[in-house]
DNA sequence: GACTAGCGGGG
DNA sequence: GTGTACGCTAGTC
């Protein structure tokens, strides 16, 4: 039987294999897979007699390998001999090393790979590859004789759907042991929209009304089973839909049959988190993987919200909603839960647009490491390197190094090592920008160098190898390496890819193909150095990593250098980019200085245009935001406005980048900032903008130091409303004498008994504070911003 | 100045 | 990752 591989899954003693085939989705159970680890023996013979004959005792049960043999493997690239050691179950590998690192004081190696991931690489499995499976059939399932075949096939179209719950939220955070789900959206790429409710809502023809919570859960089940989507999406699923649903499921004992056996959803805690597995589809949370994103580069915004996320990447607008308004829409019903629905419906329609611009890159990011998109969705950049790696280990019969222990990781945390040149900007608002980067700067160092943790100091090149500048260090030419040649294979990849891109028209489907997939590649192949400077890696290397900063200071000094002989006025530099003024130069004077760098500097070490940009601000190394020509803001380092702070300081900090960065004008800022100030003294900011929201995380007698939304809880409790940790509070400042915490009032108190909220408060720790590092760094003063009336506050802003 | 506590996404 | 982030900020003590 042929089919496309979609899941593989950890059944305990069996994995279980969902694949598409033409006659629709089969599910595979192989009972044949046995784990193992390796050995590393000191005296061959004797521990291999010893080992032949292990059996532990774990209560009445035994412990024993299914085999054990001997092999030559390679030790960082030594031939040596191991012994391998095969399990039945994954749980007997930690009792059986145990005892061998105990009794024998042998190393063991592989034992901490999990099963799921094993059998990609044991079978060398790729995501959505095609399989050759043979087996009998038993209950609706082909039990294996042989393990699944892999063979090249193209990628299938991949049916998606994604939803998005609303929930009902009287104490801010709903607490899913009383607050019901009252809507659940779905969309799909069949063109299905759906919103299920249990209130009726007028005038919208996808809205269905069933009769309850517990009746929309089960439609939601019989919707998904019937539109049977390979892939499930949402966003923020990991962290809140899935494990929302799953604990009002259980509250009303309904079973959320989702997966394509019928089974229900498995969470697995995960990072803080925990990541929920839906079997036979492949569940994906997009907040993790714009997160992701973020990490390397890719988008950077001040907020990760769907309506933010989806806005720069697919550039439009989609409707919100404030969370306080959630009850009120519900209670109300009419026009207002009209209004939450569509707002429901366009979640998970934005979600599902966003999927179509993040799965193909994900899909290609795992395909390139040989994992399941349902993990490498949920990697870290470095975690991919390591899983590549991983798998190469395998292919080379190289020995796979355990994950460091607490110790280990925390000696190497005590290492440092100089990082990167970060150039101290020149201060203030820049017009006509272009920065360039060297995207693949480190990757090329790697290649150009052959820096590899296999080579490094090597006996057989003392003279004669490049010497790492101020280090001293060389690294062999006559071995391959581990790590060096896998990385070159990427990039080499990368540049053929490149070349063929040109010759494509930039519409086609073809095109969008090979471009995700070299941005794929790109992004895996930047994250090789930061893999060897990670303390939790397991082919950490700090040598390595400490030259390849010390190659990338010398080339970005060179390379600023060439700019400015050729009348670039370079404002900043951070690692591998570099800020410029153009000036009076044109486009197509810094194309020109590419070609001329390119040509001097050595290997495949390459500067590219990242873009141009009308206007940037620079405060600091590390904080600044310039704006593209597609008016995008790109925010780095000032990203500190966050819930707990009132919304007049996220509005006025937004009103300045606004001002200055799409307007250009620094008295704009200056003012929309005083009449902020100004506002607040004269009372005239309304409420809504003054509330803090902070969530209790505990409960009142856990606290030691009773901060302002603690306070709050307590006042609360005291006027016999119910306080429980979890709800989210919301409070503001009042004038008079005390600690903030003191001052602080619930918002609602606030409302009713008209109190007076603090105007100076506000300004000295809300709207300051967000705006005051953008500000000074165009020439202004606290007291310019305060409006030069007398001072009534004792900031200390400018002592 | 040390220590405690919350932020992120979601609703 | 058969597991419990992370780096930063404000406010209290």
């Amino acid at each position: 039987m042929r089919g496309i591989l979609l899941d593989v899954c950890d059944e305990g003693r069996n994995i279980e294999l969902f694949v598409k085939t033409e006659k629709g989705i089969v599910k595979a159970v192989d009972e044949n897979f046995f784990p193992c680890f390796y050995v590393l023996p000191k005296e061959v013979d004797r521990e291999f007699r010893i080992l032949r004959k292990l059996a532990l005792k774990e209560g009445n049960r035994e412990i024993r390998p299914v085999s054990v043999s001997l092999e030559k493997k390679f030790l960082r690239g030594n031939q040596v001999d191991a012994i391998r050691i095969a399990v039945a179950k994954h749980s007997d590998i930690d009792p059986l090393r145990h005892f061998i690192r105990d009794a024998l004081h042998l190393q063991s190696f592989g034992y901490d790979l999990p099963v799921v991931r094993r059998y990609f690489l044991t079978h060398r499995l790729l995501p959505f590859c095609g399989v050759c499976l043979e087996g009998e059939i038993k209950d609706n399932e082909l039990r294996l004789t042989r393990p699944p075949e892999p063979f090249e096939s193209r990628m299938p179209e991949l049916s998606v759907m994604s939803f998005d719950i609303e929930v009902y939220n009287p104490a801010g955070t709903p607490r899913p042991d009383k607050d019901p789900v009252i809507m659940i959206s779905l969309a799909d790429t069949g063109g299905f929209r759906k919103v299920l409710t249990w209130k009726s809502v007028p005038g919208l023809d996808y809205v269905e009304e069933v009769g309850g919570e517990r009746q929309m859960l089960r439609r939601f089940v019989e919707i998904v089973q019937e539109r049977d989507p390979d892939i499930l999406v949402g966003y923020n699923t990991d962290l809140f839909d899935f494990p929302y649903l799953r604990s009002r499921a259980e509250h009303l004992g309904v079973k959320l049959k989702l997966g394509r056996d019928g089974s229900e959803p498995t969470a697995r805690r995960r990072r803080f988190a925990s990541a929920t597995r839906v079997k036979g589809r492949i569940h994906c949370d997009l907040y993790a993987m714009v997160n992701f994103l973020a990490l390397t580069g890719g988008i950077r915004l001040i907020h990760y919200t769907l309506g933010d996320v989806y806005k720069y990447l697919l550039g439009k607008e989609k409707p919100d909603i404030e969370f306080t308004e959630i009850v009120r829409c519900w209670d109300e019903g009419g026009e207002a839960l009209k209004e939450l629905a569509e707002y429901c419906m366009s979640d998970a329609a934005a979600a599902l647009e966003l999927s179509q611009e993040l799965l193909p890159l994900f899909i290609e990011l795992a395909r390139i490491i040989g994992q399941s998109l349902f993990d490498v969705g949920r990697m870290t950049p470095g975690q991919m390197v390591e899983w590549l790696l991983i798998r190469e280990a395998e292919a080379r019969q190289e020995l796979v190094p355990p994950r460091p222990v607490a110790e280990e990781q925390e000696e190497r945390e005590e290492e440092t090592y100089a990082g990167a040149y970060v150039m101290e900007p020149e201060q203030g608002l820049h017009e006509n920008l272009v920065v360039f980067d060297f995207r693949s700067l480190y990757p090329s160092i790697i290649i150009t160098h052959r820096i590899d943790p296999f080579n490094l100091n090597c006996e057989c090149c003392r003279d004669g190898a490049t010497v790492v500048p101020e280090l001293g260090y060389h690294f062999c030419t006559k071995r391959e390496g581990f790590i060096a040649p896998v990385l070159k294979r990427l990039v080499e990849e990368r540049i053929k890819l490149k070349r063929e891109l040109k010759k494509l028209e930039k519409s086609s489907e073809e095109y969008k193909k090979l471009y995700v997939r070299q941005n794929a590649l790109k992004i895996i192949s930047n994250s090789f150095y930061g893999m060897l400077g990670f303390s939790k890696a397991r082919w950490y290397s700090k040598e390595c990593a400490e030259s390849i900063t010390a190659f990338g200071r010398h080339y970005i000094q060179r390379t600023i250098k060439l700019a400015e002989e050729d009348g670039f006025k370079v404002i900043y530099s951070d690692t591998d980019s570099l800020h410029c003024k153009l000036g009076a130069k044109s486009k197509e004077d810094a194309l020109r200085l590419i070609e001329k760098v390119n040509r001097i500097l050595p290997g495949c070490i390459e500067l590219e245009l990242e873009d141009f940009y009308p206007r940037g601000i620079y405060i600091t190394k590390k904080r600044y935001a310039l704006i593209d020509e597609k008016n995008r803001m790109t925010v780095k380092g000032l990203e500190f406005v966050r819930r707990d702070w009132a919304a007049i300081a996220k509005k006025t900090q937004e009103k300045v980048l606004k001002a200055i960065l799409v307007e250009g004008s620094p008295k704009q800022a200056l003012e929309a900032v005083r009449r902020t100030i100004q506002d607040l003294r004269e009372y005239k900011v309304p409420l809504e903008d003054l509330i803090i929201y902070t969530q209790l995380k505990m409960s009142l007698e856990e606290y030691k130091a009773i901060g302002p939304h603690v306070s709050v809880a307590m006042k609360l409790k005291q006027r016999g409303r119910p306080v429980e940790p979890g709800m989210m509070i919301a409070y503001v400042v009042a004038k008079g004498p005390g600690s903030i915490s003191d001052r602080a009032f619930p918002a609602d108190e606030f409302k009713k008994q008209r109190m007076k909220y603090d105007p100076e408060y506000y300004i000295d720790h809300q709207v300051l504070p967000a705006v005051m590092r953008i500000m000074e760094v165009l020439g202004f003063r606290e007291e310019d911003l305060k409006g030069g009336e007398k001072q009534v506050s004792l900031s200390k802003f400018f002592q």
